[in-house]
DNA sequence: GTGATTATTTGATGCAGATCAAAAATAATA
DNA sequence: TATTATTTTTGATCTGCATCAAATAATCAC
């Protein structure tokens, strides 16, 4: 019951029991495997020059993912408490993709190694299913945000952008926020400033 | 080696193999809970209006997946031969959702239902990991699709639905592309009048 | 095959949002 | 707290695409 683990785990932890049962070995391993990693207010966190070997379970925090178009930021996501990020397709794949990472404030988190996270899928079939069903909430966080990138006016989808990040949506910088939305700044800047 | 499977089902064990190795076992449950399914053109797939307790693996055919917006059909996905087929967050969550799915043309499919699927997940664990597997290829496109739709011009959107559809794309007519690309039937036409 | 539906093309007009430019506000740094 | 750098706001103009309308072409049903 009480747990001789690193306190922060916690937060994880209840992150997994959400689709698996944590068994006391599963949890031992978990606890040995992943590593507790802060960064600063604009710290790179993945460079998209190299492979993706890490996956970062956020603590407290954002994170943002993004890439480069025509030589300027575009956001890709917005990560905060309870979620993973890491850059997708490389992590996956273990290939170079498009993504930069980095911490849009001050953001703590806990890292695992991608062989790390495979010896666990070896070894803890549970650990697949966990993936499997995570894999399908987000999944379907991208079918919702591609539907709402189609045929909706700039302010609709910023209103849709508030109701997704209505706990966040106020951290986050007005540049990085149109981007996100496939919208220009003063554009956003002036959907803002209506009423 | 030699197989006494329904020959048909040569194309969906290849599929797998992309991702896991199959026992004789596993083959034996796979070939007594998939159902040979077929659909004629126009045929519905999946009704809104219920919860989609099916998968559809297509053999060969097209089905489109398509929502209802201002009275309009809006196409989501187009899909193809080798492809899984279902109504995603209702098949994953058992709940009512907005798509449609029917048959663009003649289709014959796979077909496994859910609770046959959860039975499979919890016998065989290498069918957690296809699925964690196959849907980190299809995270994937997700993401591309995320990414192409934002910024691009309805030309570039067409360009780029060019190389993903190239071995169907002159199968599917133009007004449903048109609704896939969020862009009008009459710009999709005059793009493709240009020379 | 022939009329009826449905899909595609072509034309004219209007507007949301991009683009360019520069001021104002906010934040970072010494 | 002054100085610089960055972000956001405001203004003026331009344009790609939507919208509305109607003709043409393709497909379907009998």
């Amino acid at each position: 019951m009480a747990s001789d683990y690193h306190p922060e785990m916690r937060k994880i932890f209840t992150h997994f029991e959400q689709y698996i049962k944590l068994s006391e070995e599963l949890r031992n391993e978990l606890s040995a495997r992943l590593e507790l990693l802060t960064f600063k207010k604009g710290q790179m966190v993945h460079d998209a020059n190299v492979v993706c070997t890490k996956s970062y379970f956020i603590q407290n925090g954002i994170f943002r993912t993004y890439f480069i178009k025509d030589g300027k930021e575009v956001t890709e996501f917005f990560s905060a408490e309870g979620e993973w990020v890491n850059s997708p397709r490389s992590f996956m794949q273990r290939k170079i993709d498009i993504y930069y990472i980095d911490a849009i404030e001050h953001t703590s988190t806990f890292c695992i190694q991608v062989n790390n996270l495979m010896y666990l899928f070896n070894h803890f079939p549970e650990m697949e299913r966990y993936a499997r069903l995570s894999m399908g909430t987000i999944f379907g966080h991208l079918l919702e945000r591609i539907t709402s990138m189609r045929f909706t006016t700039a302010k609709e989808k910023y209103e849709h952008f508030l109701q997704v990040y209505s706990d966040i949506h106020f951290r986050l910088p007005l540049g990085m926020i149109a981007s996100y939305l496939g919208i220009t700044q003063e554009t956003l800047s002036r959907i803002r400033g209506e009423r």
